[in-house]
DNA sequence: TCGCGAATTTGATCAACATCAAAGCGCCGA
DNA sequence: TCGGCGCTTTGATGTTGATCAAATTCGCGA
């Protein structure tokens, strides 16, 4: 790690000093004076898992980036069922621009730190800035392009592969350096299991019988059920079924 | 319908002169000039259905927009299974931006008109044009939503009820002034069975034994395998699960 | 350290959907 | 008009994952 001396520090707002949004995020996408502007009408809370961020069919007027921590994003259907349709990690954008009532509900299930900006700051500066738009549209892409992958996991794969699929997307996204050769990762898991069952539209009992026979089988070890040790994760990639 | 008086024909190409996507897809965001620029580099083409127009893994050097039909993108497990990850009519834009490889395929359902441009001609146009972008984003951010209520279908829908699902879908698409007090509505299947087993997460049996279970209740008809007539739009959404 | 409530695991049974098999029907060319 | 092929429907049976029920374990505060 070298120090970037084409930044000035001092010219950063406090606020993002050392904020995660502000390299991989959309705020890399602004220059000092726009992130000057944006930091004075944001705010960063801490908030607790269960906490919930949106509401389902709720008039929305903040946008948010994820600094830390996992949200979920569910929609259900009438009669109580519900689908987990995407979890946003650090440092990914919250809120679905162009629309004031959101069709999701978005919830922490970790501790989750958060920035917000008020709706018409950010889309003030959207105008202006075709960088920030241009850094919104790859993100979008990206979760369509997650959304897809998992649209395949949910109607063709077993409910093994489902399983094997989910461990692998969270340690890709806690652990990104993880190699199928290296072997072995670890993490905790940011769900409970009932929230991984509402992401792989299964029951939390099939969920721990798959997680009962990954842990026979010698692919992955479980401590205090949160904590995940992948023992091999070339193995876990052949049960995922892609 | 009124002429529109703002706009003078005879400054736009001939190629686009009677084109739906000038109004509600992407070149609604180009002026005159980007218009003609543009036409220049494109060429339309008529494909049959079953004809693969991208391959999954295939590098792609041309963005089209749809002009007729409907294509499917499809999404392979190693082993053959498949799913069905999208739909796109009329005047859909087709194309992943910013990727030189696709992660899909595409290939037409029915009979398809098609509207093309080379990559680089469109994103050249990007650059200059915020408006262009912004119309991405736009249709992007859409299909996000249409995935994510795709997935709550696959994840957590019963057989009848993704079937029931599948035809409001196809109803609202091939004719969007269908309303459910209206009633009745009628289309022609753009798809096959399996295409339909393909996009819901079952197989062609169970899909065929579910439309007879609608026919049995008087929901809907259906004439030579592929025109459905529904008999009430409010029982077909009814029986949709949401 | 103990004890309680919540989360998880495990077990037994059931239902939905898949699979395997065969018959029916519609379309198209000879 | 006939015949054949591919798509669709229908039927019989099998398997996966859901449901119902109970036992364990974990987290946490007293």
């Amino acid at each position: 790690m070298t120090t970037r001396k084409d930044i000035h520090n001092s010219d950063i707002p406090v606020l993002c000093q050392s904020c995660e949004a502000r390299h991989g995020g959309v705020c890399a996408a602004l220059d000092q004076h726009q992130l000057q502007a944006l930091s004075k009408a944001s705010w960063k809370r801490k908030v607790e898992p269960g906490t919930e961020l949106v509401g389902d069919a709720e008039a929305v007027d903040s946008y948010s980036n994820v600094l830390s921590g996992v949200v979920k994003l569910t929609k259900g259907l009438s009669d109580g069922r519900q689908q987990i349709v995407g979890l946003q990690f650090a440092p990914d954008f919250l809120g679905r621009p162009f629309k004031v009532e959101s069709r999701l509900g978005a919830e922490a299930t970790t501790d989750v730190t958060l920035c917000s900006f008020p709706k018409a700051a950010v889309e003030r500066m959207m105008k202006e800035s075709p960088g920030l738009e241009h850094r919104l549209l790859q993100q979008t892409l990206s979760e369509l392009d997650d959304a897809r992958d998992w649209m395949v996991t949910l109607g063709r794969k077993t409910a093994g592969e489902k399983v094997a699929s989910f461990l692998l997307l969270i340690a890709r996204n806690i652990d990104p350096a993880a190699s199928p050769e290296g072997g072995k990762t670890t993490f905790d898991l940011p769900l409970t299991r009932a929230d991984i069952a509402d992401f792989l539209g299964l029951t939390i009992e099939t969920v721990s019988r798959q997680l009962t026979k990954l842990r026979a089988d010698g692919v992955i070890t479980i401590e205090n059920n949160r904590h995940v040790i992948v023992e091999s994760l070339e193995r876990l990639e052949l049960r995922s079924g892609d």
